[in-house]
DNA sequence: TTATTTTTGTGATAAACATCACACTAAATC
DNA sequence: GATTTAGTGTGATGTTTATCACAAAAATAA
C-alpha cells in the first residue's frame, strides 16, 4: 500500500479509487539537506507531506537565533500553516535535515479536493483538531516543566529524533542554550 | 442580530433558516464567578460559547501552581479540546473570572449539526485552523521573548484583559511568578 | 587524504527569574 | 460596617539558565 494512503487510512478509509483521486493532486518534489522548502517572506501555498527524510520549521529572532516550531520526519506533515491558511507572508522558514523525498499538495488543490471527497476534507478537520491538542500540550509543557523535564520528555516521546538531529537544534526546540542542554544530559 | 449569529457570519454567511437550525442546538447556562464549567478528570462533552463573562481554562501542576492555558470572554468559545475531542479525562480545569452567560453545545449535536449542515462544518474548521496559528505564536513567543516582551505584547493585543482579571492570573498565563510580573510593570 | 566547518562539552561569570517574607490595600462576605 | 479573604508591591536571597570563551571530536567538503 502506498505509504501516503496508510497515514491517511490512520483516520479514515479509502477506496482504492478514491485514493487514486487524491494521489492524483499530489506531486512529489526531492530535496537535499540544507535546500529549504519555505523561506522567511514567502507567500506559502503548499503543503508537504514527508515521505522520507527530516525538516525543521524556525523563526530567526532580531539576534539571529533560532527557535524551532516543529520537527517533520516520515508521515508528518509540514509547511508554514499561517501563510498557508491566511495567505500573508511567511515569519519562518523550513529548511531540510537531511536529504528528504516530500508529496506537496497546493493550496488550490487541497480546496478542490476537500470540495470534491468530503472524506477528506473530515480527515484535513481531524489533523488539525489534533495539531491544536499537540500544540496545547507543548504551551503547558513550556509553563509548567523545567528544561530538564522538557527534555526528559521529548526524549521519551521521540528517541529516533536524538539519533537524527544536531543537539543544538534539540535546545532551540526546547528553548533552551545549547551549553544547558549539554549539562543536562549528564 | 443575536450576537452568536453575528460571530458565525463573520466567517460563513447563514440565512434565517438555517440560523434558527444552529441556535437550536445549543442551550444557554449561567455561571457565578468562581464556579466552574470543566473540572480536572471531566469527561469533556460541551463545547462553551461565552455571550458575557470571563473565564480561564488552567492547569495545576504537582506543587499546586496553575498554569492559565486560555482565558475566554465575549465571542470566545472555550472547553478542554483534549478531552471533547479525543473523550479522555479532562487534565485541565475551567472556571469563571466573573458571573458569565454561556451556550453550549454537546459533542454529539456538534456532530449532527456538522452533518446536516455543511456551512457549520466549513464555520468549526477555519475556527480550528485559527487557533492552531494562535496557538504556535504564543509558542513562538515563549521560545523568542523574555517575560517583560511577553508581558508587552499581551498588554498591546488584549489591553482589556489587565482590566478584568487579577494581575497573578496574567502571570500564570505568561510564565512568570507574580512577583517578577509587578516588577516588569515599572 | 587534508582542510574546513560543524558539533559538542565544560569552566567562569552574569543575567533573569523564582522564592520567601512581610506590609499594605482592595474587595468580598457575614 | 466589621471581618475575613484575595490581591499587590517590594526587599533579600537563592536557583536556574544564558552568555562568553576555549578545546576537542566528528562530520563534511576540497
Amino acid at each position: 500500500m502506498h505509504p501516503l494512503r496508510r497515514h491517511i487510512e490512520e483516520l479514515i478509509i479509502l477506496t482504492d479509487e478514491e485514493f487514486d483521486v487524491v494521489l492524483s493532486y499530489f506531486e512529489p518534489i526531492q530535496k537535499r539537506k540544507h535546500q529549504y522548502i519555505v523561506q522567511e517572506g514567502d507567500l506559502v501555498d503548499k503543503e508537504y507531506w514527508i515521505l522520507d527524510g527530516c525538516l525543521k520549521s524556525y523563526f530567526v529572532d532580531e539576534e539571529g537565533k533560532e527557535h524551532i516550531l516543529q520537527f517533520g520526519m516520515e508521515n508528518w506533515w509540514i509547511t508554514d500553516y499561517e501563510s498557508f491558511i491566511k495567505h500573508t507572508p511567511s515569519k519562518i522558514s523550513i529548511d531540510c535535515i537531511e536529504d528528504s523525498e516530500l508529496l506537496y499538495i497546493t493550496f488550490e488543490n487541497r480546496e478542490k479536493l476537500t470540495a470534491q471527497m468530503h472524506k477528506m476534507e473530515r480527515f484535513w478537520a481531524k489533523k488539525s483538531k489534533f495539531g491544536r491538542i499537540a500544540l496545547q500540550n507543548r504551551i503547558l509543557s513550556l509553563l509548567k516543566n523545567s528544561a530538564k523535564e522538557r527534555y526528559d520528555v521529548l526524549l521519551e516521546q521521540y528517541p529516533q529524533l536524538f539519533q537524527r538531529v544536531p543537539k543544538k537544534l534539540i535546545a532551540a526546540y526546547l528553548g533552551v542554550s545549547r551549553e544547558t542542554l549539554s549539562r543536562l544530559q549528564s
